[in-house]
DNA sequence: CTCCTTTACTTAACACCGTTAAGATTATTT
DNA sequence: AAATAATCTTAACGGTGTTAAGTAAAGGAG
């Protein structure tokens, strides 16, 4: 069925055009701006040509928010060479950090904005959040390693995981929605978070102090 | 001037009824489903009427964002009773986290939505969030109060500030955001918090082991 | 090559949105 | 009572997500 395979390449292809189109308007003028007619546009389709690839709008966004995360991983490509956990984890705030100020749009898709979130919960009925839990599960591995490595105070690994993240999403989370840059100088901003994540690490760090 | 008084006073009530019905609506059924009409709608005035007391739906939003640092306040009034500055800090960030989960729409309009800080920058020129600076500033307080006790390590009290706050914030932003949720059962997420907080706090608290 | 069916796409419309210009109504002052 | 000022509404503009219905092109069957 060599007919029916290159269709179905087309419409990939189709679908790619517009999801591309979508980030392209998102990255340049926010979400908020974004339309299905803008996103037609721009493709030089009509607008109702997107409904048939792709159900809804929310639908649409939770496929840049998949994307999203294979970005995010670019980020980290290095991380597993590093052998020491602890230091791994100081390198996972840096990156994560660093990816959120630096492609905020794709930050939204994955951790602020709702529509993705929402098209998750019509597409999948168990309702599992695949890309999150397995971001959070790297998370999780390399506190359990320092925690067994006597690096840093055993204890609730879900908890300590959640926590730090909770930080690093908050700094992200607090800049990209304009509360940060106006407590600290713009300058400053980057700084104050690697102070901050360092002076949590340090915090946990128990590798020196034998009690 | 007994007159223009009463009707300066007439001017605020209508204003007041704009604001609960905004907040009304908005708690209801969330932002994105609040509009000037439906407003009107419910104080029984056309959509136009309310553009004679606000100058748009921003400065409305703008002006719950306010009201949502005075509910925060209420939260907060046992606070300054408690002399151990460790403790209060502990206290400061779970009514933080229970003041979010509560009442998710304030928390959103005070620290998630985009449109209230537009309006500040519209409103101001100086652009000086003073809610924010101001609650923020009280942390600082704390913090400084921890560290001159020697209740915590010294270090960059505004870096340690903004890293507690973050934290707090990471937290009851992904669970109003539905983050949170997706990745740990719903009746375990304030416990989880709760656990993740203190045991912040206890890797800070260098009160017993004294090195 | 023609007829028919399927696929791909568009036009038009619905019900909403924030916002503004212009007109109508009401109250106050002269 | 007439003129002025304050208050509110109607109608409209250009936008939104989405759907129903219609058109044009492509593929297969005879």
């Amino acid at each position: 069925m060599g007919i029916t395979e290159r269709k179905e390449k087309q419409k990939q292809e189709i679908k790619k055009m517009i999801l591309d189109a979508s980030m392209k308007l998102f990255m340049e003028q926010g979400f908020e701006n974004v339309s299905i007619r803008k996103i037609a546009d721009l493709i030089e389709y009509s607008p109702t040509t997107v409904y048939l690839y792709f159900k809804d709008k929310n639908e649409i966004l939770f496929n840049l928010h998949e994307m999203g995360f294979h970005k995010m991983a670019e980020y980290n490509t290095d991380l597993w060479t590093i052998k020491n956990p602890l230091v791994r984890l100081a390198k996972m705030g840096e990156y994560y950090i660093r990816f959120g100020l630096e492609n905020p749009a794709y930050y939204e898709l994955m951790f602020i904005l709702k529509a993705p979130m929402e098209a998750l919960e019509v597409l999948d009925a168990t309702c599992e959040w695949k890309s999150g839990d397995q971001a959070l599960g790297k998370l999780k591995e390399t506190i359990q390693e320092c925690m067994d490595k006597k690096l840093v105070e055993k204890g609730d690994v879900e908890a300590v995981a959640m926590s730090i993240w909770s930080m690093v999403h908050g700094m992200v989370a607090l800049a990209i929605r304009d509360r940060f840059d106006k407590l600290v100088p713009r300058d400053q901003m980057v700084a104050m978070m690697q102070r901050g994540l360092t002076w949590l690490l340090n915090s946990l760090d128990i590798s020196d102090k034998k009690t």
